[in-house]
DNA sequence: GGATGGACTTGACAAGATGTAC
DNA sequence: GTACATCTTGTCAAGTCCATCC
């Protein structure tokens, strides 16, 4: 290696120079390695499972994963027949010779008893008196404590997710052929270690030992390990609030800013690649036009490992639909398909005459399930957005026209009622983002309360007049101007819940939106940073509250 | 140029913690 | 003080994108 060096020209040199500050990313790292879930606890001898109405007594490795089973006997996957098939093959895969024998069918299996049991367990827990619950929160912070920090670059960092994901069966999102198989338990023996050299190594648990221990800083994890349902790397890495994420995440929004000076020399491109003699140039110009206009996903290619999902360049031609006029407009897109997490994206958009031709072209001659984009592929879009900007790709769109939407939104819509403003542009972000939720259980009940509050405002309202008209005084009037004013502040806040139903502010908040747009935001009115981030969001954003002056332009 | 592996970000959801009305 | 609603936090799945190999 030495004689290399010397035969290296110096630009060379600073050239790997460059490139190891780069991808190095610390010079040292210790800590306590991951913690390990307690080990099963089998079930008292009066609780049982029955098989064809007998009794069985279970070998414990059979029973945990039959009280993974009965735990979810409530959710209605259980009664898929995917989570069915397979939970038993891997139930059975797992059993001893003579309960394979005896076991045949899940159909004659019964596991309300454990079921019930596991009920009861869990109202116990809700029932505990403030000092049982104070003695297990005492614990849980003993074991932060020693678990859940790191030391890197000599700075004490926490981490992220110290402990090590518990064995139970796989859910998945939406229609996953996955779903009910067997997450077998993390031992030690499958756990990488990644830490410094002159580091104190953490130790495995008694009797075990470590698949490997190693010392790479060009990598963030402290440890590593490949869960069995897909056979892919899981990592333990650093809480959002390290100075090594907060790093990369101020970076990430300062690539978005960078697009923000391209943006329209990108625009141009991508229009002119819609009249391209090529196809592929024509079919990469509606997508990236898709990605920026829509805030669409790239959209790798899957295998049929996982549930049907697509984002941009996944797309099929049975995702979208062509009208010629439709509600009034012209050259109308509608998108419906299952987007990340199984989200359904669904969404009727004019586009420009140029996008709706090749949009019919894309689709002549194909069949429903062909891809819509045939030419092109994320790789391909990616590496045409990174010859327009270095660190272009199709992901800071979102982060790009996220942040120009709070921005913009911010500018218009703020009012007296501040909070509700920026929870307003936040929720224009989320709908552009298509960031769902699940409605609250208790949202029609809320929404109830609120209306009769509001009746009832109006009737004092209606009071208040009816008295103001028998004695015309001064300090009536004023009544009346104040209570409207409560009114009307009411009925905000009754727009504003229903259109939040479905929903969720937060992802975007928490990965789209530059803090530093929020922060200035507060300091130009006048709003404590704290009505809009709370503890755990000004930790990860101190970086901007840090250096954020009330001028900041996205 | 496609396939694969690896590292990292983004995402919905539910349990637990906290706040609020009575 | 209790019951319920809402917010916070942890969990872990599912994306993106890069490097490497052939």
């Amino acid at each position: 290696v030495r004689k290399i060096r010397v035969l290296m020209t110096r630009t060379e040199l600073l050239w790997e120079e460059g490139k190891s500050s780069d991808t190095q990313k610390w010079s040292s790292l210790e800590h306590k390695g991951p913690y390990f879930p307690p080990e099963y606890e089998p079930l008292p001898d009066n609780i049982c499972f029955y098989y064809d109405g007998q009794p069985m007594k279970l070998s414990p490795a059979t029973e945990e994963i039959v009280t993974f089973y009965a735990k979810m006997l409530d959710h209605e996957y259980t009664s898929k027949e995917v989570f069915q098939c397979n939970f038993f093959s891997d139930w059975k895969e797992e059993m001893t010779k003579e309960e394979r024998k005896l076991i045949k069918m899940l159909s004659k299996c019964d596991f309300s008893q454990i079921h019930k049991y596991f009920v009861e367990k869990s109202e116990e827990r809700k029932n505990m008196t403030k000092e049982e619950k104070q003695v297990l929160k005492e614990e849980a912070s003993r074991l932060m404590e020693e678990y859940g920090f790191c030391l890197l670059d000599g700075h004490r960092e926490k981490i992220g997710n110290f402990k090590l994901e518990p064995p139970g069966l796989f859910r998945g999102r939406g229609e996953h052929p996955k779903m009910g198989k067997l997450k077998k338990r993390i031992q030690p023996e499958d756990v990488t270690i990644n830490c410094s050299q002159d580091s104190k190594i953490p130790a495995p648990p008694a009797g075990h030992r470590w698949k490997r221990v190693q010392h790479d800083n060009t990598v963030t994890w402290l440890a590593s390990w490949l869960e069995n349902i897909h056979g892919r790397p899981k990592y333990i890495m650093l809480n959002p609030s390290s100075k090594l994420k907060g790093e990369k995440d101020w970076q990430k929004y300062e690539t978005a800013r960078r697009l923000k000076m391209k943006v329209d020399s990108i625009r141009k491109q991508y229009r002119r690649d819609w009249t391209s003699r090529e196809m592929k140039s024509r079919q990469r110009g509606v997508a990236i036009y898709f990605i920026d206009k829509l805030a669409l996903r790239a959209g790798n290619e899957k295998d049929d490992e996982s549930a049907d999902t697509v984002g941009c360049c996944s797309l099929r031609v049975e995702h979208i639909t062509l009208h010629r006029r439709l509600d009034g407009q012209e050259h109308v897109v509608e998108f419906d398909f299952l987007g990340k997490d199984s989200i359904r994206y669904y969404n009727k958009v004019p586009v420009e005459k140029q996008v709706f031709k090749n949009l019919k072209l894309f689709i002549k001659h194909k069949d429903p399930e062909d891809d819509l984009f045939d030419r092109i592929t994320t790789v391909k879009l990616n590496k045409t957005l990174n010859e327009c900007m270095p660190g272009l790709t199709a992901k800071v769109f979102r982060t790009f026209n996220a942040s120009t939407t709070l921005q913009d939104q911010l500018n218009k819509l703020t009012t007296g009622e501040k909070i509700l403003s920026y929870n307003r542009a936040n929720r224009a972000v989320a709908i552009l983002c298509n960031h769902q939720r699940a409605a609250p259980k208790t949202f029609e009940k809320s929404m109830q309360l609120l209306q009769e509050k509001i009746q009832k405002k109006k009737e004092q309202i209606e009071e208040a007049k009816k008295e103001l008209k028998e004695a015309k005084k001064a300090h009536k009037d004023k009544a009346v101007q104040r209570l409207s004013e409560q009114l009307k502040k009411l009925q905000l806040q009754e727009t504003d819940r229903e259109e939040n139903k479905v929903i969720a502010l937060g992802t975007s908040k928490l990965n789209y939106l530059d803090p530093r747009i929020s922060v200035a935001w507060c300091k130009k009115h006048q709003v404590p940073v704290e009505k809009i981030y709370n503890k755990t969001q000004r930790d990860k954003f101190a970086w901007a509250i840090d250096m954020t002056d009330e001028n900041f332009q996205f």
